[in-house]
DNA sequence: AATTAATTTGACCAACTGGTAAAACTAACG
DNA sequence: CGTTAGTTTTACCAGTTGGTCAAATTAATT
């Protein structure tokens, strides 16, 4: 469909999706402006707007993006695996996008904060039901013995809650704990807490 | 100092911050407008510069009233009280804030992603010494073989994150709960999870 | 009621907003 | 090398933004 993305065409795209990210983690939607992500991203306004339609287009290609990437490994939990193991495996990997990509959980935390007015038929669709396998796999592992008997949403929500919290209040943490990296002690404290949740 | 308030002057000093609440906890300070916050609050945009001089003063007399609403209940934890109920006490205060002025929550939120601008020599001052006081505090419970030993920062940040999800995130728990309310539910794992983390 | 103080309004402004149109420029390809 | 497709810029626009000012209105005080 896409086949025909020209050289230019790529780096630009990009470009203005990286800048995108940057303004819009920032300062949520209504608070950017084309000429911050022009600013950003080295190129001219009505360049950016050669590339995308309008700065609502730039916005949703972001959120876009995000959404898969952040459902992705929900369903890659296994069924078959150890239980304990699956969960530690899904949080750990949720804090390492914290600390890898924390513009993109801003980008969300600010969507997510303002009504959610442009995901909202996503989070009660495709992320409602990704969530609810899940809940139901973590009750049948309770059911089997195989974890202790747990509200399986309010479990995911702590995760979802304590892997944000080290990107989104960044600013705060590093205010209370002084500057530096604190995702090890993080994880460390996460995985700590779901075995003591989860250890029959 | 300011005991001269007109019955007028208070009353529309609040319904500004009403209004102005309602807007900076949606769209940030650099998304709202003051327009909105005219409508929102029934007065006229000159007439709400009457009260306060900027778009700005209004922000930063919430952010006031709010830093002053959250500090307090980190400084009333008793060292002589026992240490898993003080915990949770906090714990539940921090929820039920949660519950009772979500916006309030969002607003903070708001200002922290945002890389908290206007408020971070309060969070590097007052907040970081309050909230260094209670973790010694905890340490000291720690030692004293009251409570497990814990990590006591990350343990606090474990119970900002997940009670402030509940507000903040509002939206999405609803869009995978089913719209009501949640927080009574939410408060049993709360306090299920801090008696195990704390528990010797 | 008269005077003063407090409040509200309407008209206005310069800077900024998202977006457009056409011209100018550059790369790709036969 | 010429032609075409793709890219970038310049100039512009209508609507919105935070904020001002003086005049008009209303409340409080004597």
């Amino acid at each position: 469909m896409k086949k025909t993305e020209t050289r230019i065409q790529k780096k630009n795209h990009s470009a203005i999706k990286a800048a995108g990210l940057k303004v819009f983690a920032q300062f949520g939607f209504r608070g950017s402006t084309l000429d911050q992500i022009a600013a950003e991203s080295g190129l001219s306004k009505p360049n950016i707007l050669y590339y995308f339609s309008s700065k609502e287009a730039i916005y949703e290609a972001l959120l876009a993006q995000l959404l898969t990437d952040w459902l992705q490994p929900v369903r890659d939990i296994d069924p078959a695996g150890d239980p304990v193991e699956e969960i530690l495996i899904y949080a750990r990997h949720k804090l390492k996008m914290s600390r890898l990509y924390p513009r993109e959980s801003r980008l969300y935390a600010n969507e997510i904060i303002q009504g959610a007015p442009r995901i909202k038929s996503v989070l009660t669709g495709e992320l409602r039901d990704v969530v609810a396998t899940l809940a139901q796999l973590i009750k049948n592992w309770s059911e089997a013995g195989l974890i202790r008997v747990i509200d399986p949403y309010h479990l995911i929500f702590s995760i979802w809650a304590m892997t944000q919290h080290y990107a989104d209040f960044d600013v705060q943490v590093q205010a209370v704990l002084g500057d530096g990296d604190h995702f090890d002690d993080a994880e460390q404290y996460l995985e700590d807490m779901l075995r003591r949740m989860l250890t029959v």
